[in-house]
DNA sequence: ATGAAAGCGCTAACAC
DNA sequence: GTGTTAGCGCTTTCAT
C-alpha cells in the first residue's frame, strides 16, 4: 500500500499547521477565517498529493461514521434488493454508506446483526423486524440509537416506521377477485405474530365481509418459513383438488411463486380454473402464461423516506417518533380475470 | 445513547491498567501472561457493564477495519444479490463485515464506490468490473489494495479472479440447441468490450462450427445496457418475424426476461416456434409456460472462493495472483426440446 | 489569521 | 505479571 498521505504531510509540505489543513479541506475557511492564498496553497498540495482523507480518524474524533445499517430479512428477495438498491442510492446522496445484513427471519440472527452493526458504530439503523425482535427494537429505543423500521413494525413499540397501508392494499386485492366473480377465495399468509400479515389477513377478511361472503377457516392457509415449499404444495393440493378454493390471495411474492409451481404442477388453469393475485412483484409474474394481478408496494417512497426519517433523527436528537403509511397500487392484470 | 463503555472504564473499576483489560479481551492473557484472577475480575467487570469494543479505535490503531467493500453492477439484479448474500455470510464466518455498491455498468460510478470504500479503508474489495474500469483495477493493484474480481476480469490486467467457465457454458449451451435440431440459432450479449461476453460469443461461435454450421453475422444480436428493452425488443422482431432464426441463445438472466416479454407479445410458441436457453437463473424461468433451459453458475463457489482468495492475500502480503475458473452447469428443461 | 495541543478508544512495544 | 506510554489521523478549543 503506496504510503498514505495525511494531513501532517499536507501541513508540513505547506508549512502551517494540521488546523488549517483540517479547516480547509472541510470548506470551513469562512468560519476559521483561514487566508485566501494558504487555502489555496493547502487545495493544491492536496490534490498534488492525492491526498484521501481517512474516514476512521475522523469517525473516532467525531463520533459519527455516516454509515447506516439495513437488516432485511433475505438480501436475495427481489423485495428486498430492490429496496436495498433504493435506500443505497437515496444514503449515497447524503454522503452515507450502508451496510446490509440478512437476518433470514430468525430473531437470534436478528440481534447478532443489530450487535456487529451497533459495534461498528453505525450512526443508524434501517430494519424490517423479524417476527420476536421486540425487545431488540425495545433496546435499541432506550440506547437512543436513531432507528427506522421498514416493512413491518410491533405496534405496541414506539419507533419510527414507515409500511404500506396493508389492509387497504389487501382489501382492494381481495376485492379483485371477488369482484370477477370468484367466491371461494383462499389467501397464503406466513405464519407470523408479524403485524403486516395480520393486517393483510384483515384486509382480506374485511373484504369478503363487505361483500357477504363468509370467511372460511379452512381457506386460511398458514405457511412456515421454514417448510415453505411443503406447506404451500399440501395447501394448494388440499385446497384445489376438492375445488374448495377457486381463487388464491398470495400475500407474499415468494409465497406466490411456490404456490405458481404447485399450480403448474398440478395443471390447473389459471384464471379459468383458480384465480391469482399475489403481492409484490417478480419477473416471474410478467412472464407466466396468465400475467399475475399485484399489490404493487412503492418501494421508492419506502425506501427514500426511510433513510429521510432516519437522517432526520440523526440530527434532532428527539425522541418523538414519526409514522408514514405508504399506499399501494393493484396492478390488474390476467390472473384474477375470469372469462365470464 | 447510553454512556458508551471504554476499556479505561473496566481498568478503573478493576483497579488496573488498560493494557491489561485489552489483553484479556482480545484473548491474549497467555502471551501477555496476564494472572488469572486479573483476567477473571477482568471479564466479570466487562459483562457487568456490558462493554462493547469500539471497533473504530481498533481501526485506527490496527490499520485493519475487517470489512470487505463488494462493488457488483446491480444489487438489485438477482444474479448479484444471490451472490452478495453469499459473500455476506462467507465473510461474516471470518469476521467480516460486506459494504455494497451498485456500478450500473458504469466506470464513473465504479471509480467513485471504489474512492468511497478505500476512504472507508475497507481492508480489501470484490469486484464485478464493469466496462472500461481497467485502469480503476490498474490502480488497486500500484495501490496494493487486496483485490478479487468476480464474474468478470480483463486478460490483460493482473489480478486475482473467479470466473465461470464462460466458453464451456456457452459451447454447452449451444450445443443443447442444435442437437435439438435447431439450425438458425440467434445469440443475445451485451455490446460489450467486456471479456466474459466475448467469452460467451466464442463458445456459441465454436459450437456452431463444430457442428458445421454457419455464424450468421445477421444472428449477433449487440444490446446497449442503456437501451436493453429497445434493443431487445427490435432484434427479437427483426429476427423472428422472417424466420431469420429459431432459436435464441441469452447470455444473461436480464436479456432473457426481456427477450421473453417480446416473444409472449409477439406471440410465437416456444420451443415450437423458437428455442431458449439462457445463461443465469430467476423465479421467471420455471414460471414460464416452457420452463427455461439455462445455465446455472455456480455461485457458491463463486462467492464462497472470492471470500477466501481476498482474505488470503490479506493476510500474505504477497504480490502472486489467483485465477480460478468455475464450471457451470447446463439444466435442460421444456424451452430447448422441440419436439421433432 | 494561524498554531499548539488535547484528546477520541484502542493496541502494543517497552519498562519495571 | 503488570503498568506506562506513544501514537493511529483527525477535529476543535484555546491561545497567540
Amino acid at each position: 500500500m503506496n504510503k498514505k498521505i495525511s494531513m501532517k504531510d499536507i501541513a508540513v509540505k505547506v508549512g502551517v499547521s494540521t488546523a488549517l489543513v483540517s479547516y480547509v479541506l472541510n470548506n470551513k475557511e469562512k468560519e476559521a477565517r483561514v487566508g485566501k492564498d494558504i487555502a489555496l496553497k493547502i487545495r493544491k498540495a492536496a490534490s498534488d498529493l492525492n491526498y484521501q482523507p481517512n474516514f476512521i480518524a475522523r469517525s473516532l474524533k467525531t463520533g459519527k461514521t455516516n454509515t447506516i445499517g439495513v437488516i432485511v430479512a433475505d438480501i436475495s428477495n427481489p423485495f428486498f434488493s430492490n429496496l436495498a438498491r433504493i435506500i443505497e442510492d437515496e444514503a449515497k446522496k447524503f454522503g452515507y454508506t450502508v451496510i446490509f445484513g440478512s437476518s433470514d427471519e430468525r430473531a437470534d440472527k436478528s440481534g447478532d446483526l443489530i450487535e456487529t452493526f451497533i459495534n461498528r458504530q453505525v450512526d443508524g439503523l434501517i430494519i424490517a423486524p423479524a417476527e420476536h425482535t421486540e425487545s431488540q427494537i425495545k433496546t435499541l429505543r432506550r440506547k437512543e440509537i436513531p432507528l427506522v423500521l421498514i416493512d413491518r413494525f410491533f405496534p405496541n413499540v414506539d419507533a419510527n416506521y414507515i409500511h404500506t397501508n396493508n389492509f387497504a392494499a389487501s382489501y382492494e386485492a381481495t376485492e379483485q377477485l371477488i369482484k370477477n366473480g370468484y367466491k371461494r377465495i383462499a389467501i397464503f399468509a406466513y405464519d407470523a405474530s408479524l403485524f403486516h400479515m395480520q393486517e393483510r389477513t384483515r384486509g382480506y377478511k374485511a373484504a369478503l365481509k363487505a361483500n357477504k361472503l363468509r370467511v372460511n377457516k379452512n381457506l386460511l392457509c398458514q405457511v412456515k418459513h421454514a417448510s415453505l415449499e411443503k406447506d404451500v404444495a399440501h395447501h394448494v393440493n388440499a385446497l384445489v383438488k376438492d375445488g374448495e378454493a377457486n381463487a388464491i390471495f398470495f400475500t407474499t411474492n415468494s409465497l406466490a411463486v411456490q404456490g405458481l409451481r404447485e399450480i403448474i404442477k398440478i395443471g390447473i388453469k389459471v384464471p379459468e380454473e383458480i384465480g391469482v393475485v399475489s403481492f409484490d412483484e417478480t419477473d416471474a409474474f410478467d412472464l407466466f402464461y396468465a400475467p399475475i394481478t399485484y399489490v404493487k408496494q412503492n418501494l421508492t417512497d419506502i425506501g427514500r423516506e426511510s433513510v429521510r426519517m432516519l437522517l432526520e433523527s440523526l440530527e434532532k436528537q428527539t425522541k418523538k417518533t414519526t409514522h408514514m403509511s405508504v399506499e399501494a397500487k393493484l396492478v390488474v392484470r390476467k390472473s384474477s380475470e375470469r372469462g365470464s
